[in-house]
DNA sequence: GGTTCAGTGCAACCAAAGGTTGCGAAAGGT
DNA sequence: ACCTTTCGCAACCTTTGGTTGCACTGAACC
């Protein structure tokens, strides 16, 4: 049901900031720790903490230039991402529906029994 | 993009536990403390706590009967939750799909200008 | 009816995660 | 050379997930 590679995977955009961050960087492209502590609530220090939790699950990766360090989106992980994200969710969801269809047929059982 | 209630609830089945929690409510029906720890690497107290949580966010709701508690997954509320699920899930999908197709623009007018 | 047992809740305690401030170091602009 | 900007590291605080221990209560059993 879940590994511990989704479990990381998970944790790492379950996070409010981070979901907000590798957003920002897909909008608006590479960003430094300072670029996106901007805007963002948090500080710099926080921000690259975060950084540092996304590079190391491989969302993103970082590209060292000169004082800065260029963040991106690796687009291949964050696609996985996605497909995970939509697989709890079709799993829930086709339960959602197996539940209300059974709910629907007892319903219906009880209505032909009981006559209403 | 991301308002405070979003962030409840994601932060809510951000948690593999509680993840696998809702999974095996929603597998085997309504469920106690105690039958669930039985089936998690964490112990009852524990359950309880994500028990808390999950009710506390509205994901599930509980059912005293004599001196248990059954859990049950509300159905409503877990149903906007993968409908957010999926909206971030696509959200991100389409600013990958839009960022390759630019990327494969950029290519296409490298190889016209400079004749490859 | 009293004893025993299973399920709960509460409190104390611990470790990890997210956040802050403070500082020192390195790259760039003037 | 000097000042600014950006970064990384360390110390510290708070919240959160987890544990153990204990007291309480409903149900079963004699």
């Amino acid at each position: 049901m879940s590994t511990a590679v989704d479990d990381e995977l998970w944790s790492a955009i379950g996070d409010p900031i981070r979901r907000t961050m590798i957003d920002l960087l897909l909008a608006d492209g590479p960003g430094t720790a300072t670029s996106l502590s901007r805007r963002l609530p948090v500080t710099r220090q926080a921000v690259s903490k975060h950084l540092a939790v996304l590079d190391r699950v491989g969302l993103i990766h970082a590209e060292p230039a000169g004082r800065e360090r260029h963040y991106q989106v690796d687009e291949a992980q964050l696609a996985r991402a996605v497909a995970q994200l939509s697989a709890v969710g079709s799993t829930w969801d086709a339960r959602l529906r197996r539940i209300k269809r059974i709910a629907e047929t007892i319903e219906r059982h009880r209505t032909n029994n009981q006559g209403g």
